[in-house]
DNA sequence: ATAAACCTTGGAGTTAAATCCAAGGTCAAG
DNA sequence: CTTGACCTTGGATTTAACTCCAAGGTTTAT
């Protein structure tokens, strides 16, 4: 049995995880101490595996806490449920993957379009692109021109 | 000059929105009428184009009140700054993405493993990947084998 | 003159996943 | 018998970007 301490060194978590896991019902000590320390056991440790993989791959812990009831009810749900859970978060990743492959692209034109020198920022292309009245965000591609130092 | 619901209505926000936007410095309205009334100008509203385009390309609120100070100062700032603002965000987007790409593959990984059939979850390869004590999230690649029907 | 649609303010609630705090109980070492 | 490390609880705070609410003032149309 592990106190919520060694448990927590164990797994690499904060107790106030733990403890946090518990009020949200994901994970409970199996035990108490007399003095009203969680003890947890190899199971629990176990249990806390599997919440921290299901982490590691994009699961909130709402969805975890679906995974362990399945879990713990095996017999009763079927592959294509634990697929499915898998699949709508694969598809929300992918959502979220694609906006921000969208903001990467739109970052990179603007870089680009900067020369990022250290004069003013009086005609800088980001800028002018941000201001913009244009439907679309769409920065020069050429560099503006500097004004040429004394000639 | 447009009230808070013209000027929400023009960019399809809501006006508490705008209010929130004036709360964090954003966009505060020049003028107020008689009655106290939001007046915004047309400086105003390219204003709020501004703040909505760099949201579009993944600022947030905070990047976007520096940028919006410089851009109102823009004389005493470099390209070299913007386009730092730019990167920084860029990298940050695209470390974003780096960890989704994780997530996708490794939850494309334990879809393809698992048979998604009607069949109890009791052998779902996606639960043992869970489950098991390796270190890497591993599932095995062949379906699991479901016990057949009534031979 | 009254109803509908609009505006004002301050403040509370939402979501996610912790993280931190205070006041106090427990336990092992010296 | 006292320090220090550990544990308990309930509740507050954090971050981001809104969103909603209540109570009341204003405008406009009928
Ligand atoms: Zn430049
Ligand atoms: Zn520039
Ligand atoms: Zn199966
Ligand atoms: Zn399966």
């Amino acid at each position: 049995m592990y106190r919520i301490g060694e448990l927590a060194t164990l797994f690499d978590v904060k107790t106030d995880t733990l403890r946090f896991y518990e009020k949200h019902g994901l994970l409970t000590s199996s035990t108490r101490s007399e003095a009203g320390y969680r003890l947890y056991s190899q199971d629990d440790a176990q249990k806390l595996r599997f919440i921290i993989r299901a982490k590691a791959v994009g699961f909130s812990l709402n969805d975890i806490a679906e995974l362990l009831s399945i879990e713990l009810d095996k017999a009763n749900w079927a592959c294509a449920d634990v697929k499915g859970l898998v699949d709508t978060k694969l598809e929300q990743v992918q959502a979220k993957i694609a906006e921000l492959e969208f903001f990467a692209s739109s970052l990179n034109k603007l870089s680009q379009a900067c020369c990022g020198g250290p004069d003013s920022a009086e005609h800088c292309s980001i800028l002018e692109a941000l201001e913009s009245t244009d439907k679309e965000l769409s920065p020069k591609v050429e560099h503006h021109l500097h004004a040429e130092k004394q000639g």
